[in-house]
DNA sequence: TATGAATGAGCCTTCATTCAT
DNA sequence: AATGAATGAAGGCTCATTCAT
């Protein structure tokens, strides 16, 4: 009992988490309400405030989800066998994929971004997470590449900002005025050159 | 007497939409509300009202006044002497440094991206705006590069894509995430290096 | 000019009651507002509250114009040659058609009964012009048929405000749910049929 | 539990439309907000909405418990024991006293006679009332007249409608310009002469 | 564990009215 | 005589949150 209602209670509170992010995503997330995402989790609003004490500590279990999903399926196309530089390749075509198809979690990570400037919590939490893909970027990735003899010309890290930053500002261009599809043929072309011309040979 | 009646009501239209500005950047598009802006523009909310129909048309008019004001900005900047790239490098040193110091015009412009996804008519306007921008970067500003004989490796209209993509990624992740003093001054370098790689010699 | 202008005003204030008649029929009394009214009359908010102190001032003046358009449509039809009967007959007609017809100032009229009950100053200006119509009906209508040998059932003030009342009740349920024509033929036979029975033989 | 709480909520929307009822009858349609009612139900006003989505759901429903309480009293009366014409009788009388004494809900239906004008919704609800009432009138009250013998000069339906008409302008006028003691007296044996000079012998 | 009832603060908007010109 | 700018109160409504059950 004290097992299944357990069970139930954390299953309940995941059906909460994806119907908020599914619900964030395509409202926004200052006109989605707590009442919308109750509806999208089939529950009623109390159950909501059952399980998250505040739509703040919402905000922050949704964004810690979003964050590990899109972090995850990164990694996973990094982790696939393959030469140093096919499976970064790899990497940021997945990076790039979820944001071309405005997957539910990028969206809500979008609209996290400009929420943390008036949200010190979210903001915390947003730069923690960034500084530390900034640094596994660093130490799983562009490390190989060192190893390959290529020399970074401008810091490491610098560089992993960058690349995020270079796909989170296209990302968000696409969202308000999509790319061609010409143009989208020609992303993963240019960000393999941008990298060429930082890790110059 | 009309005029100058005429003249003191285009004055206070003009007061309401310089403290949108700076409301809406201090407080956030969503959370700023009409009562706040009205007390930055020391008026009744009444009054806003009366220059303004609507919160969205206020919205779409201080739209307009920023992006005019970021651009103006860039235009000018590479609007004073010196050789073309000279004159490249500075614009874009103008716009990243708005960026940088998050001017209220680029804050607003952030949060209208993210906005636009549920308001068309945000969404409509921004996108007109994006595409006229990436042309005059093209038309007045790429285009001398290749007279000076240099090849782009990408479509140019994609080109100027990317470079304002990079600036707002920049920009945004900066908002949540500072960049160091070391970092800043990789910036540019770095977006030299990039210009280069996609007009390779 | 003191001439000029008096009359000019004078215009306009009846410019602005002839367009109040209009708009607060067609919108409601309660749902049209001064800028209504102003725009109909091709005149400024401020110029209504020129001619009128106060909204409820500009009411009983409404109040007044309505009533005696009415009134006088009603006594000019029985003003025409004819028999008595005749008379009688063609001005409960006239007064039927208003109705029927639902011209404006009738219209505003059965507002204007509807809001006297929170309003006493529209309340005593409509009963006074009630009573007074009322007598009217009595001493130019009702006395020829004494005079012609009938004997009335009821008082005839009584059966004046019988009449008036019918043809008002007739006027808003026609108002909500239409006569058929079949009806429309059948009111003006009843009405008859009904002061016949009043004033029988 | 679900059920206490169940029916606790149906308790407190009840209170709600009493508590409507009562301060539009009052306050007048239009002047009565929101607030008001709550007050008058001794709750706040978000309590309002949570039972009733708009000012207009609420309208409508309150217009159904007027219409219903009105209709059901001059029924009762006509379902008293008695020959049919002291039912009639007995049932016009009920119709007039609710008027006379302008009872809460014959308030408030005068009021959206008005409103309907301006309102579709209310005018089809308030036809459809008004078109059932008579049909049930000449079901149950005048096809007994003509099983006595009487034969109607005019259709039975516009005799109904004549009826009604009647009470609700002799109502309006009476909340203008009140009735004397001495017309009061007369109401009820001027409108027995009406019906029988419809249904002649 | 979960719900539904209820609250109260706050928001956008409308509007009659005032006033300088 | 007339206007347009500005005000401030009030209104309907939304929503996160609380609480008894």
């Amino acid at each position: 009992m004290g097992r299944s209602s357990y069970r139930k209670s954390e299953a309940s509170r995941q059906q909460v988490l994806d119907a908020a992010v599914v619900t964030l995503a395509a409202r926004g997330l200052t006109e989605a309400s707590v009442k919308d995402i109750a509806a999208t989790a089939h529950m009623s609003k109390g159950a909501v405030h059952y399980h998250f004490e505040n739509k703040e500590e919402l905000y922050e279990r949704v964004l810690e989800q979003c964050w590990n999903v899109i972090e995850k399926r990164g990694f996973a196309a990094f982790d696939e066998p393959g030469s140093a530089l096919d499976r970064i390749h790899r990497a940021i075509l997945e990076m790039w994929a979820m944001r071309r198809d405005a997957v539910p979690e990028v969206r809500v990570v979008d609209e996290f971004y400009v929420m943390s400037r008036q949200n010190p919590a979210i903001r915390g939490a947003l730069a923690e997470h960034m500084r530390r893909t900034r640094q596994h970027i660093v130490n799983i990735g562009f490390s190989r590449l060192i190893e390959l003899g290529l020399k970074p010309k401008v810091s490491m890290h610098f560089a992993a900002r960058l690349l995020l930053a270079t796909l989170d500002g296209l990302s968000i261009h696409h969202s308000v005025d999509p790319l061609t599809p010409e143009e989208e043929g020609e992303v993963l072309r240019t960000l393999d050159a941008i990298l060429l011309a930082i890790f110059e040979i």
